[in-house]
DNA sequence: AAATCTTACAACCGCACAGAT
DNA sequence: GATCTGTGCGGTTGTAAGATT
């Protein structure tokens, strides 16, 4: 049975073996691909070129960097899908050697599920009430039916920037499900693994297959594959406040890695668009607010100790949207980046 | 030890878009 | 302008391996 795209011929499909993996590597490194419809016919493979394309890309590309993501690859992840969004393509080119397919995958197998954990929506990375948050862990499996969560909720942010958020006050308000244990070990056994070897004249690229432990490919490594490694310093803040469950998109975390995609585009748009919506959201909180003076909050389920909050916040340290310390700029800045 | 469940991720599918004809 | 073809992307499914019962 063949592939729709291609059912003039018999295809095969599923998962690939060494030995295809090998003819597509030697076919495109020796003769690049013009056109990927012509490379199963011209690398004698019965695939489809989407299958073949899909293959070099996600899996066979020599500058695709294998293994776990790192803390500072999934704080990128998180922070670029605050803005982007599930444009998986888009958050992939802030992390060199990954493909959109393995952040995609990391997004829904672990942090998706790390966000819901710690009381956040996935989707809007803001806030989900408790009441709500059951319903959302039941349906982590089933984005359909995940329910559109409110817009903002708290914005805290710290009045000089310098994210030195009071000790206490973290361990105070942290839920306990976001005490969690660090990652699994994430791809632990790749079925691949890619070596090249710089450190000889001749560089050779050697692929093994994990399963079998053995090598299955040899040969020199004649083109020259860029990789930019991610500079994960100069990260303004000591700690993670994404783990704390109250940020919203406006207290945007100083990191030096999310480079500019290139000028501004449809994604500052977006930005812009979002942080109008979120001075109406935000705007109605506090409306809400005032006219329910007494009355129990929507949030009061929420686990977090509202008056403990408000007492750190007299301390002058970190300012509650309930006493209006808002600074756009931080999230202005960043939307010009992309 | 076998059966069942869960997880991670590779691969597929369908759609949208751009460029060629 | 209509159609065809190739490519890219996001959502979804399939599968193998590990964990649990």
């Amino acid at each position: 049975m063949g592939h729709r795209c291609c059912n003039k011929q018999k295809v095969k499909r599923g998962l690939w073996s060494p030995e295809e993996d090998e003819k597509l590597i030697r076919y495109i490194i020796t003769n690049g691909h013009v056109s990927w419809s012509s490379v199963p016919k011209l690398a004698g493979l019965q695939r489809c070129g989407k299958s073949c394309r899909l293959r070099w890309i996600n899996y066979l590309r020599p500058d695709l960097k294998r293994g776990s993501f790192t803390a500072d690859e999934e704080q990128i992840i998180i922070d670029v899908h605050r803005i982007l969004g599930n444009r998986w393509a888009q958050i992939a080119k802030h992390l060199p050697g990954r493909t959109d397919n393995e952040v995609k995958n990391f997004w829904n197998s672990c942090i998706k599920k790390k966000l819901i954990s710690q009381g956040l929506d996935p989707k809007t990375h803001n806030l989900i009430a408790s009441h709500q948050r059951r319903h959302c862990v039941k349906t982590a499996c089933n984005p359909s039916q995940t329910r559109q969560q409110p817009d903002s909720v708290f914005t805290v942010m710290t009045i000089d920037n310098s994210m030195e958020v009071n000790r206490s006050f973290v361990t105070r308000i942290i839920p306990e499900s976001c005490t969690s244990t660090p990652l699994p070990p994430h791809n632990s056994q790749p079925t691949l693994q890619q070596t090249i070897s710089m450190s000889t004249p001749s560089p050779v690229w050697t692929i093994k297959n994990q399963r079998t432990s053995h090598d299955f490919i040899n040969f020199p490594c004649g083109s020259s594959f860029e990789s930019t490694p991610i500079n994960s310093s100069s990260s303004s803040c000591s700690i993670n406040p994404s783990a704390f469950g109250f940020i919203d998109e406006n207290c945007i975390w100083g990191r030096g890695t999310v480079e500019p995609l290139g000028a501004p585009g449809e994604e500052q748009l977006q930005v812009q668009e979002l942080s109008q919506k979120e001075k109406i959201c935000h705007q109605q909180q506090i409306d809400k607010t005032d006219e329910k003076e007494g009355a129990p909050s929507p949030y009061d389920s929420c686990s977090f100790d509202l008056e403990f909050m408000e007492s750190t916040l007299m301390s002058g340290e970190i300012c509650l949207s309930g006493e209006i310390c808002r600074d756009l700029t931080t999230m202005d800045d960043l939307a010009w980046h992309f």
